[in-house]
RNA sequence: GGUCCCAUAGCUCAACUGGAUAGAGCAACGGUUUUCUAAACCGUAGGUCCUUGGUUCGAGCCCAAGUGGGACUACCA
């Protein structure tokens, strides 16, 4: 429990109060800065109003009051307007003996909340492979769930599959036409990746088709409408909904082998799902809905027939809910399962929507009309925005092969990982699956934490001529440390049996200690802004620390007894510390590298 | 046209949500290994925090205007 805050926060309330006479004012610690003597730092300018003091006057009042009354403050000192406070050694040396030997250090007892959350990521189109887009929201998607749970909310992962739809019936029809019944096993390619082959060969007849039409003298509009292709997908996307069985058998058996290659790159990304939803499931869900809500004047008809909201009272447009033809549109979709999701977990107390940043204006809107349809979770609805991957020359776009593949990035990663490992030359005696298994552990630690590290709310850039590096601030640098203490580990014996009563630590045991102790408070942020990167740079900085912690001193090698038995006790609570920072982050740590 | 997002070192990103002298990595240059894993460590160099005004004890962060970039604004999904 940020025991140091709650002491501080005590103490100092009790002094402004005996000092002062003042009550219930706001007050904030923040890590006092490298650069000055202490642990904690209070801002003192915030009380110069109501005590008509100067910001050094209260500084020096508080601090000599806090070391008369707590024990726990051994120093403080004043620089302008910021009290720093310092704690005793014993302070530190305790705390770091009461979480030394626990495997869960900052993390909350799981389900202990009381809190379910349902997290939405992932959900890919089933008519092409998945991109470095999608790879960074299954990445964002399950990180996000896995430091939910260490805040020790209960968390349902949910993926929504896009399986039907005009999209899916232009690479079924372009296979029908020009595929000659090639499958995964006669070309040897990876299911996902052959029907996203004829997703592509569709997009090219396509445009061809039109540029014929425009040549006859159809402007682009009418071309794109009139081309035969876009008109047979069409109806076969009819014929889809009403249920024809060649066309059904067709959508199966190719949806099928979207699937299996799904599910060999889920396996690489090491991501899940406790629930899945199939889009030809859900898709009519939400149109009694919109009865409802006309009943209720929410929504209004107009003249074409068509169903409508108006949100321009909310800075929004007016937005359709139903064609004129009665159909739906995709929002209409979108409430239903909303609704129905809560209905299906009626312990359900947030839902969270892994999209990207595209989508910013439909979930406002999305979560706007379910207010006004009366849901009081309609507030408790999250889109978790995140920002595209964006290449050198721009957005990636699937359609003009601009795009990053998933499964090559990985083969890639893992190629750059074993050549980068046995130049090294330390893994002599590893045995062939130890090595593909280090591999793959150094590959996607790599990658995962290239995403990870930088906030998903922005944008960021992927250059494809420069590989992802593995030195620095990096997921390998943070995987070697780990290696490295454990190295240290193996060779002696590690026992927390006895308590340690005194050690003189120096500043850099301090500081780890210190960096330890916020460990929990980084996880309780990240989960509180839906945000791996804090968890991703935290990690980074453990690791830098505790590098140069052990390049000035002595482990093993250390003649005290007692300095010895505290150091490694310390280098085992930073690796455990390390492990539980990744595990966030879906990270996989070697024990040798 | 309207709405929203973004702009920090040559490049990629931080800056604990308004606090102290804006920090890392990569790239460049120099150094460290008979010692627990050199995927490491230490050092040098690199900044008009896009511009201009405002708010305040204090602004990279808040407000206004401008510049540049991006997304959205379908009876597509």
């Amino acid at each position: 429990m940020i025991i140091a805050e709650h002491i501080l926060q005590n103490a100092v309330k009790k002094g402004i109060t005996q000092l002062y006479n003042l009550n219930n004012l706001p007050l904030s610690f923040q890590k006092t800065r490298k650069e000055f003597e202490g642990d904690f730092t209070l801002v003192t300018f915030a009380f110069t109003k109501e005590t008509k003091k100067s910001p050094e006057q209260i500084g020096n009042d508080i601090g000599a009051y806090l070391i008369a009354n707590e024990p726990q403050i051994v120093a403080f000192n004043v620089v302008k307007g910021f009290l720093n406070i310092t704690l005793s050694d014993t302070f530190w040396l305790n705390y770091f003996n009461s979480i030394k030997s626990n495997a869960t250090i900052g993390l909350k007892n799981p389900n202990s909340s009381g809190k379910t959350v349902m997290l939405e990521y992932s959900s890919p189109n089933t008519n092409k492979p998945l991109h470095l887009g999608h790879v960074r929201n299954n990445l964002v998607g399950y990180s996000v769930a896995q430091i939910l749970k260490g805040a020790g909310h209960t968390v349902i992962k949910a993926n929504i599959i896009n399986d039907r739809g005009i999209h899916i019936c232009k690479s079924m029809l372009a296979w029908q036409k020009w595929g000659n019944g090639e499958t995964p096993e006669s070309s040897g390619l990876k299911g996902d990746h052959l029907v996203g082959k004829y997703y592509v060969i569709f997009d090219k007849e396509y445009k061809k088709q039109i540029e014929e039409l425009v040549n006859k003298g159809k402007t682009k509009e009418e071309a794109e409408k009139l081309a035969p292709l876009i008109i047979e997908a069409q109806q076969m996307l009819l014929k889809w909904e009403a249920g024809d069985k060649e066309v059904v058998d067709l959508w199966k058996k190719m949806n099928g082998w979207v699937y299996n290659g799904f599910a060999v790159t889920y396996k690489s990304l090491g991501v899940d799902f406790d629930k899945m939803y199939y889009e030809s499931n859900t898709y009519l869900l939400g149109k009694e809905l919109v009865q409802e809500g006309l009943q209720k004047n929410i929504f209004y008809k107009k003249e074409n027939g068509s169903v409508a909201i108006d949100l321009t009272a909310e800075g929004l447009d007016e937005k359709i809910v139903l064609r004129s033809d009665g159909t739906s549109v995709y929002i209409t979709q979108d409430i239903g399962t909303a609704i129905e999701r809560f209905k299906e977990f009626p312990q359900l107390n947030q839902l969270i929507y892994t999209v990207g940043n595209e989508q910013d204006y439909h979930f406002k809107v999305l979560f706007k009309i379910l207010e006004k349809l009366g849901y009081q979770w309609a507030k408790e609805c999250y889109h978790l925005s995140y920002g595209m991957v964006e290449l050198p020359e721009g957005k990636m776009k699937s359609r003009e092969g601009t795009v990053v593949d998933a499964d090559d990035l990985i083969n890639e990663m893992f190629n750059t990982a074993q050549q980068t490992t046995e130049e090294l030359g330390k893994v002599a005696n590893f045995t062939e699956d130890e090595l593909k298994e280090l591999y793959r552990t150094i590959s996607m630690g790599a990658l995962k934490y290239f995403i990870l590290k930088v906030d998903p709310k922005k944008k960021m850039l992927f250059d494809p001529k420069e590989s992802i590096d593995f030195n620095g601030h990096t997921g390998p640098f943070i995987q070697y440390t780990y290696a490295r203490i454990k190295s240290v580990i193996r060779k002696t014996d590690l026992n927390f049996d006895t308590q340690l009563q005194t050690v003189s630590f120096n500043q850099i045991e301090k500081e780890l200690i210190k960096l330890i102790y916020d460990f929990e408070g980084t996880v309780e942020e990240a989960a509180k802004l839906y945000n791996p990167s804090i968890v991703a740079n935290y990690a980074y900085e453990l690791t830098k620390l505790y590098n140069r912690f052990y390049h000035e001193f002595n482990i093993l090698k250390e003649e005290d007894e007692t300095i010895k038995r505290f150091r490694l006790q310390l280098s085992f609570t930073c690796s455990q510390t390390l492990y539980n920072a990744m595990n966030l982050l879906g990270i996989n740590v070697p024990e040798r590298m």
